[in-house]
DNA sequence: CCCCTCATTGGACGTGTGTCAAGAATTTTC
DNA sequence: GAAAATTCTTGACACACGTCCAATGAGGGG
């Protein structure tokens, strides 16, 4: 059996927590890599030296599963976007730190970045994924408006839309540049760049 | 053995390929109810009083049944957005008719929208949509920069950003209304129509 | 009326799926 | 160091999948 909430209480450390989250980080790497329609327990298993079984003694089913590693995911793009606005003191400067962090994030990671817009097509799907992807949207409109909020402030004025609004745009913005990148477009970067330094002075 | 080429040009008419339009059609129904991930030939054929060897005999396989429905779904997309920009003599009428014709296109049908988002999810991860896809992204392109490039005709100027930035934020407002117009929301097509009317004089 | 062609059915095959359980291997506890 | 608790492996299960194929049905020209 696995291990009950009592003997994880008594021995302190959870190595339990532990093990989820390392197998939930090499099933993230397989899902990003096949996408959720092609991956099966049993092709993670085979891409991370774990047995299948295993799966399913840490995870109840396949869906606890992948919702635990939506929401790890999630806390790792919190990380990624912490102190992304962090110092600018001129509007240009901003909007240039802006589109190159955007820029940078979509270089660094794009197949992850693929696999969060599967798994948000998803979620319009599968109940079972909707309030996780829900928090994460949440998460990135917040780190968005915040981005919005310190360019006004810089030129001295208020945001001219919604948080939401802004957010749409610059998340269609982005999911183009990815799909563009992918494709293997060369300017993809240059362009979403460009109109972020376009968008913010709306 | 399915009727030859041959065959169809014998007869004139062509049976064959009107069969084809109308499993793709009910095939479509299907996966805008289940999505891509959850539809099987099985599931398809139980859905539309179909035998699932039927499928097989009209289509190769399963993806190019796929295919052939993504590209139905296009011409569809086409004819409806067909016109949208159509008569408006003053700016703001135009942006009210743009925000309007969104917002009534989302709410006509809005599983087909869906699925076209899990669709163009599914092409980052397959190759075989990948070209019917980028297509579409053309074909709605397009279609949005009739559209500003109307109005920035009836404001006496030129547009301020390429078609695909246009687009991509467009794009990312209306899938964003979706996903509100399914989760339920009420104010997702009011939100749409200002966010258009708040957009296009940029 | 029969025959030939096209259209359609439903079952069979091999494979892959999620899930489960029994037991081996390993670690922890006394 | 034995015993107990845990972590992990392996094989099996029932089912669903895509594909193929032999059969039956329908329909029109000779």
């Amino acid at each position: 059996m696995a291990s009950s909430t009592a003997a994880r209480l008594r021995t302190g450390v959870d190595k339990f927590e532990d093990r989820r989250r390392e197998l939930a980080d090499a099933t993230l790497l397989t899902l990003a890599d096949l996408g959720y329609a092609r991956t099966s327990l049993r092709t993670i298993a085979e891409q991370t030296n774990f047995s299948h079984g295993l799966l399913h003694y840490y995870f109840a089913d396949k869906t606890e599963l992948i919702t635990y590693c939506v929401r790890r995911y999630k806390t790792a793009c919190a990380q990624r976007y912490e102190g992304l606005v962090a110092e600018s003191s001129t509007p240009d400067e901003l909007a240039e730190a802006c589109g190159n962090g955007l820029a940078a994030t979509l270089a660094d990671a794009p197949l992850m970045h693929r696999l969060w817009y599967d798994l948000r097509s998803q979620s319009l799907f599968e109940v079972a994924f909707r309030d996780d992807v829900a928090e994460i949207d949440g998460l990135l409109q917040d780190m968005i408006w915040r981005l919005v909020r310190a360019y006004a402030n810089l030129i001295g004025s208020e945001p001219t839309c919604s948080p939401s609004t802004a957010y749409a745009m610059f998340d269609g913005l982005f999911y183009q540049a990815l799909q563009r990148h992918l494709a293997g477009s060369e300017t993809a970067f240059d362009d979403l760049r460009q109109s972020c330094r376009e968008l913010l002075p709306r």
